[in-house]
DNA sequence: AAAGCGGGGTC
DNA sequence: GACCCAGCTTT
């Protein structure tokens, strides 16, 4: 039996009943691929479900402020994708009529749209013959096919694109392409994958080679920055505090946080109060006092904030404060919203 | 071609 | 601690 009918076959037994899986409208699939990229299926379903009921459809999504698509998105992390989501949202409201392209060149055009996720929809809600490589897709080949290019270099990528388009299914490509994904997700596992009982175990060529635990080849370069981050944490006779919307390139763009100065090394209070005015108008604090003993460091994939919470005391009332009641409502990066829900003045 | 962009799960 | 996840965009 080929590649593809064992695939195929394999899928029929094992799919799971996701919640985009009983549907193909464009909108939901869309919804779904953009949430999925780079994360765990179990990590984007609550935040799919809410989607959907927070913004049944392309048009209720149009119509939402930034803020509140960015509020929902919080926690799922790489936040570039709720803002091109929204501003695609909008598009297709306003110049498509609420209505998706049906092609893979026109969806490809889209905002937040790439080869994986135009290829996806094309396949998925259209039937197109369009072949996905994500990276299940990635591993699946490599190690089946034997192929030791490494799938973060151009020509990798080129090659397993050009290689999955002549494997594929075409006369159901739906249920190939999310079968095949489905089962680098469950059986073809990055770590102990079970070859034993692998209905492709018998062409698989890096078992035969011995080579599953060392494909695919990836080319890693991952250099992490150290930061230091000394947030200023106001608070006035109301219990009211102040917060900033991040703005320019780098992360959390659109989110909230406190008033920050960032600095080279960890920095002492006398520092702190130093540049407070560097950060913030203030007439006059009447205190500054560090609130985490001991730094903690938020970890992203390629930047270590260590990071200080300093509670600022306001002699005066606060211009433009937030209750810190009201601090919840506020689209704000994991390591801001873990302080407020742990913040006691 | 390479770097930047989150947060969480798994081993 | 290292690696990975239904990748895309910018430089």
């Amino acid at each position: 039996m080929s590649f593809s009918r064992i695939i195929l076959q394999w899928y029929g037994v094992h799919k799971r009943p996701l919640p985009w899986r009983k549907t193909r409208e464009p909108y939901l699939i869309w919804l779904s691929e953009i949430m999925l990229q780079q994360t765990r299926v179990a990590q984007g379903i609550p935040y799919y479900l809410t989607f959907v009921k927070a913004f049944p459809t392309v048009e209720d999504l149009a119509a939402a402020k930034e803020d509140e698509v960015l509020k929902l998105w919080q926690g799922l992390g790489y936040y570039s994708r709720a803002r091109n989501l929204h501003a695609t949202a909008k598009f297709i409201a306003a110049e498509y009529s609420g209505v998706f392209p049906d092609t893979y060149k026109e969806l490809v055009k889209l905002k937040g749209i790439g080869d994986y996720t135009a290829s996806a929809m094309a396949s998925i809600c259209f039937d197109k013959p369009e072949a996905v490589v994500d990276g299940n897709v990635f591993r699946v080949l490599a190690r089946y096919f034997g192929v030791d290019l490494p799938i973060n270099s151009s020509e990798g990528i080129a090659f397993f694109k050009e290689l999955a388009i002549k494997v594929m299914d075409v006369s159901n490509i739906r249920d190939y392409n999310q079968g095949l994904m489905e089962f680098g997700a469950l059986q073809c596992t990055p770590k102990n994958p079970d070859c034993i009982g692998c209905p492709l175990n018998v062409g698989c060529v890096a078992l035969a080679r011995d080579a599953v635990s060392i494909l695919p080849v990836k080319i890693k370069k991952n250099k992490i920055r150290k930061r230091y981050f000394n947030y200023l944490v106001l608070v006035d006779e109301n219990n009211s505090t102040l917060l900033q919307q991040r703005k320019g390139p780098g992360i959390w763009r659109n989110l909230y946080e406190f008033p920050l100065l960032e600095t080279e090394s960890e920095i002492e209070v006398k520092e702190v109060v130093k540049n407070l005015s560097d950060v913030i108008a203030l007439e006059e604090p009447s205190e500054v006092y560090l609130y985490n003993e001991k730094q903690l460091v938020h970890k992203l994939s390629h930047q270590h904030l260590h990071t200080r919470f300093w509670i600022v005391l306001a002699e005066n009332k606060l211009k433009n404060g937030i209750k810190i009641t009201d601090l919840h409502k506020y689209p704000v990066p994991v390591l801001i919203a873990d302080f407020i829900e742990a913040f006691k003045i």
